[in-house]
DNA sequence: CCCTCATATGTAGTAACGCTACCTATGAGA
DNA sequence: TCTCATAGGTAGCGTTACTACATATGAGGG
């Protein structure tokens, strides 16, 4: 699946990825790409800026790190970033079940 | 509810819209408004482009006619406008189950 | 008669954001 | 040596919903 129609849901689920503990941007995305069964597999020019993006807004906190010879960028949720993601869930909530019930207002929504 | 986080989806919402029958633009808005429980209220520089765009694109046809001495557009689905619902529809089911995965998706099962 | 509102359609310009394509660098294994 | 997986990054593009504005008619109130 293309994420270009998880234009304004990426967010979410970046914060949701982080929630059970801190990770790096290339961990994010086999996270990401494993909790959807492979149905989710973002390109590194999505994720990075992304959590650029997450970062400069204060919903998470990223430090440098070396693991293996390899450079690493670990984010972890600030508290805000808590509670960013708590709003995003109910909005996405809210907004499933609105397109719910615009696309599927209709006489026969179920199988008889 | 702003129809900002819509992108990729609007189209799906207005073929629907179409799908009991034709309808003009401005009747569109408030089928949304109304099947959404007024959640949805969509500004007319948001869809008017977008019929547009989908009439283009050949999913809906539209026709011109005279109610009440105002002038209207009233579109159809055509043949592939219903092919691209069906498609569109089933497009849906797949995103919100992958952000629904992802969302949920707890290493650690939350039953205490 | 005038003014405002609801009806009805439309455009121009903007901003957001995920995309493609590309670049750099290290460690492991063939 | 060569390629792959790992790990990070940027530049520029295309799509799309937005705001703000413009036009026009009919109905209703003052």
């Amino acid at each position: 699946m293309r994420a270009e129609e998880l234009k304004g849901h990426l967010d979410a689920l970046l914060l949701a990825a982080l929630e059970d503990g801190p990770r790096h941007g290339y961990a994010v995305i086999e996270y990401l790409r494993e909790s959807t069964s492979g149905r989710l597999d973002l390109p590194t020019g999505t994720i990075y800026p992304a959590l650029h993006r997450l970062e400069e807004a204060g919903l998470i906190a990223g430090s440098w790190s070396v693991v293996g010879g390899r450079r690493r960028r670990s984010y972890r949720l600030t508290e805000s970033g808590v509670r960013e993601l708590a709003g995003r869930r109910a909005g996405w909530r809210e907004f499933a079940a609105v397109v719910e019930a615009a696309l599927e207002a209709k006489p026969w929504p179920s199988p008889a």
